[in-house]
RNA sequence: GGUCCGUUCGUCUAGGGGUUAGGACACGUCCCUUUCACGGAUGAAACACGGGUUCGAUUCCCGUACGGACUACCA
């Protein structure tokens, strides 16, 4: 049975390259009718941020990688939070002292760094622990007795030289480390609470994972996890290592971080984040008007593809399709205008009805009022030309409320005396029209226009900025009818007033 | 610096010893449309480099270059 885990830090907004990592995990779970498990890494008090947490549930919910265990989800392995664990984390750091894999160090962290400073690449580790402060120089009952007085102590990881220890990573194969290379690492640091490596090799063993599916950041501590899983004498059921490629800066080089989001006015949260201050406060994109499928979509072929010509996949294809053999190993520049695409793409193929209750709040948001009849029109009008949920209301918003502002380059061009006077004419004919429908209008606009020996081309751009305010938008008949007669003529007429006020 | 990982169009990628190296995004041109977009057609655009192995390498191996991650009592 496949049980894998999602353990995120709840230090801040969970970045989408988080996202992604969720979401190959929930895929590889759900395919294979196994169980996928929210565990919250909160080991590091210092960096603990308020409200991280629920963002991260929140953000999990908004993609639909939902949780069968976990924080927030229930199930029978828990606690799932890692700071209700810490006994469980002593118990296993001292067990790993008593089989002799691991020792108690005394040394401050102030010493260890003046340490680093004297020597340029200094290392805790086989070469260096002889000489410093440990159970292993000073003595198992000096050290109990330190230990019982109070002083402040870790345990660390002895890590034997000599070995080479090999990792089969499912989509890197095999993976070398020398033992010699590898440092004592902490398990357990002086305020009782584990450090990453410690706790999580106990909780996937308890909690019975059989993949890890995690970010490459983590391939070069894996060693010393492998040596954790012998240790402890869990060779046999050590879960299978997939060390993810990396998502990069969508410009520049490096992996995309927090920081680009605001850097490149782009998203790099799925939900927005609101912190203490304008620079640690992050838009999502839920916010900027993303469908969650879309965004699954993006984000599950930045590294993956399952092969062939195919790119638009639902949640319940990509759990049919996904596999770890066909992850890629290089890392995958993020790519916002690919992300806009798939994010156009999806919200052509949705039908209005639906696309509907997705616009409403944001419609409601602006303080308009609409009949859903009305909105769906709208909608049906607006959805060839948006790449967000957003721009309904925003590059939309004359459909709800009057022109801001008239496209003055072209008023300029093609206003003129003559024009005023057939405009004026239109106007009261537009108020006469019994039928309102776009078909009817353009037949009669058009008959119109060539009665008063004129070309479409006079008329239309005019017609268009009176009801848009811009060149750039819907049918100008079609969107007359949406908007219906009296907005229509009340709409022509407020353009001539303000074209004469002006001459 | 050390350790480890990686490298197919600008980007995400398919492919894999013999292919006109395929798709998508972005870009160019045309069609549709007296707007914008959508849609359709079309174009330009890639196997990092050098050695092997082989009848034949983009594909396998080794180097080089370049890129990346890690190198905390952070995860």
């Amino acid at each position: 049975m496949v049980r894998v885990r999602f353990a995120p830090s709840p230090t801040g907004a969970l970045h989408i390259g988080g996202v992604r990592t969720a979401l190959y995990n929930y895929l590889l779970a759900r395919q294979q009718g196994g169980t996928f498990i929210l565990r919250i890494e909160d080991t590091d008090q210092g960096r603990y941020v308020p409200g991280a947490e629920d963002y991260i549930i929140e953000s999990l919910r908004w993609v639909g990688v939902i949780p069968d265990e976990g924080v927030g989800f229930g199930g029978d392995e828990g606690p799932y939070r890692q700071s209700d664990r810490k006994e469980i984390y002593q118990k296993y750091a001292h067990e790993l002292v008593q089989r002799g894999h691991a020792y108690y160090a005394f040394d401050t962290p102030l010493e260890l760094e003046n340490r680093r400073q004297a020597e340029e690449h200094f290392t805790y580790n086989h070469l260096t622990r002889s000489a410093l402060i440990n159970s292993l120089t000073i003595g198992e009952e000096v050290s109990k007795r330190r230990i019982a007085t109070g002083e402040s102590f870790v345990i660390r990881l002895k890590v034997m030289p000599g070995r080479s220890i090999h990792i089969q990573d499912l989509i890197r194969g095999d993976v070398v480390f020398e033992s010699s290379e590898l440092d004592d690492k902490v398990l357990l640091k002086a305020d009782g609470m584990p450090t990453y490596h410690l706790a999580n090799i106990v909780d996937d063993h308890l909690m019975r994972i059989t993949h890890v599916i995690r970010g490459e950041e983590w391939l070069p501590s894996t060693a010393h996890h492998v040596l954790l899983y012998e240790g402890f004498g869990w060779e046999a059921t050590m879960p299978k290592f997939s060390h993810l490629p990396l998502i990069m800066k969508p410009f520049g080089n490096g992996k995309l971080s927090k920081r680009d989001g605001a850097k490149f006015g782009i998203p790099v949260f799925p939900l927005a984040w609101k912190g203490e201050t304008a620079e640690e406060s992050f838009d999502g994109f839920r916010e900027v008007g993303f469908l969650p499928g879309a965004v699954v979509n993006f984000l599950a072929l930045l590294g993956w593809h399952p092969g062939g010509d195919e790119d638009i996949f639902s949640m319940e294809e990509l759990i049919q399709l996904f596999s770890i053999e066909h992850i890629g190993k290089g890392g995958a520049r993020f790519d916002y205008e690919k992300a806009k695409s798939f994010n156009q793409k999806y919200i052509h193929a949705m039908d209005d009805a639906a696309l509907a209750t997705l616009v409403r709040p944001l419609v409601e948001a602006k303080g308009y009022q609409v009949s859903d009849a009305f909105l769906s029109r709208a909608i049906s009008l607006m959805k060839e030309r948006v790449t967000f949920l957003t721009d309904f209301v925003e590059t939309g918003y004359y459909l709800f409320e009057p022109v801001r502002v008239y496209d003055e380059e072209t008023l300029q061009k093609r206003w003129n005396g003559d024009i005023a006077a057939v405009f004026a004419e239109l106007t009261e004919k537009f108020a006469t029209f019994d039928l309102f429908k776009a078909p009817d209008l353009e037949e009669a606009v058009k008959a119109f226009i060539q009665e008063k020996g004129m070309k479409p081309g006079d008329i239309l751009p005019l017609l268009r900025i009176a009801l848009v305010g811009t060149m750039k938008g819907p049918a100008v008949f079609e969107t007359a009818e949406v908007l219906g007669r009296e907005e229509t003529v009340a709409r022509l007429k407020r353009m001539m007033d303000n074209q004469s006020v002006k001459s």
